[in-house]
DNA sequence: GTCGTGACTAGCC
DNA sequence: CGGCTAGCCACGA
């Protein structure tokens, strides 16, 4: 077999695509999207993909957070994200979700 | 080809 | 728990 490129897509789109399958009330961090990835030290570039997300409102990127369970950022505004978030049923205290265990999503 | 940037993370105090 | 530092990666100029 010839060499296959590991990406036919920038990382970018792969965590749109990532990002469209998590499920509602449910959040993943930009680590374990990274790694689902097979690319666990990409994190950095998955906050960068994100935040040039051009289907801000198809995908659900404001499902993603920090690792801490912090919110993170969002394009549009943090404000915004954790009152999305809070929508969807994810409890947030002082722009954490609480408790994070139980809203993360461990399909990743 | 090199440099700067950012919605990050783990570690240490 | 809170704050600071250094390390990491992909992308565009």
């Amino acid at each position: 077999m010839k060499h296959k490129l590991l990406s036919q897509s920038s990382l970018a789109e792969q965590v749109w695509a990532l990002t469209k399958r998590i499920p509602r009330g449910k959040v993943a961090t930009y680590g374990q999207l990274a790694k689902a990835l097979k690319k666990p030290r990409a994190y950095r570039a998955v906050g960068n993909a994100l935040n040039k997300n051009p289907y801000a409102p198809i995908v659900p990127c404001h499902r993603v957070i920090r690792s801490d369970g912090s919110v993170g950022g969002f394009a549009i505004g943090t404000n915004k994200k954790i009152a999305l978030l809070s929508k969807e049923g994810v409890k947030i205290l002082n722009h954490k979700v609480t408790p994070l265990k139980k809203f993360l999503c461990k399909f990743y």
